[in-house]
DNA sequence: CGGTTCGTTCAATTACAATTGAACATACTA
DNA sequence: TAGTATGTTCAATTGTAATTGAACGAACCG
């Protein structure tokens, strides 16, 4: 189904297995939710890769577990509020990677100033300035940060 | 180096081949532009990645080629104006996967009605329901593009 | 109890993308 | 002109991540 790989192509884009956006497109779009062995048999992959790409979304929030009574199965359905789940999405992945980018700059800044010795003063300035600069822009990104918050919730 | 190592992370984050970003990261910190034979060296990597790679990153604007009079090689030297560089990015990321999120969700709903006869009723109206859900989505993540734009610019 | 269905795990396989290196083309040099 | 250094291309290799499927445990059923 078109739809299934229109959301394959964009979970590739978030770094994620294919097959992971495709069970989150074929449950988006079904009306009633469905048990992993319809899921598989739906897209054609393995019970292996279903459980495994069941876990992950379940994990991202992206899909939610739906008990039958009377049915031993464990059925899935999508979470359609998209946007609540981008908003996290945004708190999880873009603040811890301002924070890494934070800290790994204050390393290199930290080896260059040990290995300062090495180099000559004109070599020594020009790095220097270059990682301020990277410093500068990191800061105005992160000055951002808030505004953005703010439009979206 | 520690600051090369990051920079083909980030790569990698954006979806390109780590020694892409390995590329950039010697270049940028380096006080002089490097020939392809140095970079080779430096990194430890092919010469054919060093074409490819290089390839890349002039097309994306994120090195330039310099020349040397007297010297036969290519010498290659890091935008530093990362933020310009970004902007340009938006553009051509950002606005080309709208277009083609906007015009592939169209195709899927045309799809969806020629199957209509496929569908029973209720199941049809909760399918287009979805595809209007993403399609509002859509457009509210469309509204926000200017404003951010302006906040770049 | 066996027998069946379901879900998970994990080692083996497969598929894909990055990387290499050999072959080639170009330009300079003696 | 032959010889050397440089850059590109592309088929083959390598490395990495996704996928499979067999083995297992758990829950149900006759």
């Amino acid at each position: 189904m078109e739809f299934v790989d229109m959301c394959g192509g964009l979970a590739q884009g978030f770094g994620l297995p294919r097959s992971v956006g495709e069970i989150y497109g074929l449950l988006y779009l079904s009306p009633e939710p469905l048990s992993a062995p319809e899921i598989g048999a739906g897209l054609s992959i393995s019970k292996g890769s279903v459980s495994t790409g069941t876990r992950q979304l379940l994990a991202l929030g992206f899909i939610r577990k739906v008990w039958r009574r009377d049915e031993r199965k464990d059925f899935f359905e999508a979470e359609v509020e998209l946007w609540d789940l981008m908003h996290s999405a945004y708190e999880r992945i873009v603040k811890v990677r301002a924070h890494d980018a934070k800290r790994r700059l204050e390393v290199v800044g930290e080896i260059l100033d040990e290995e300062k010795s090495g180099y000559n003063p004109e070599e020594y300035a020009v790095i220097k300035e270059r990682l301020d600069r990277l410093n500068k822009l990191r800061i105005r990104a992160k000055q951002f940060m808030p505004l953005i918050e703010r439009l979206i919730k």
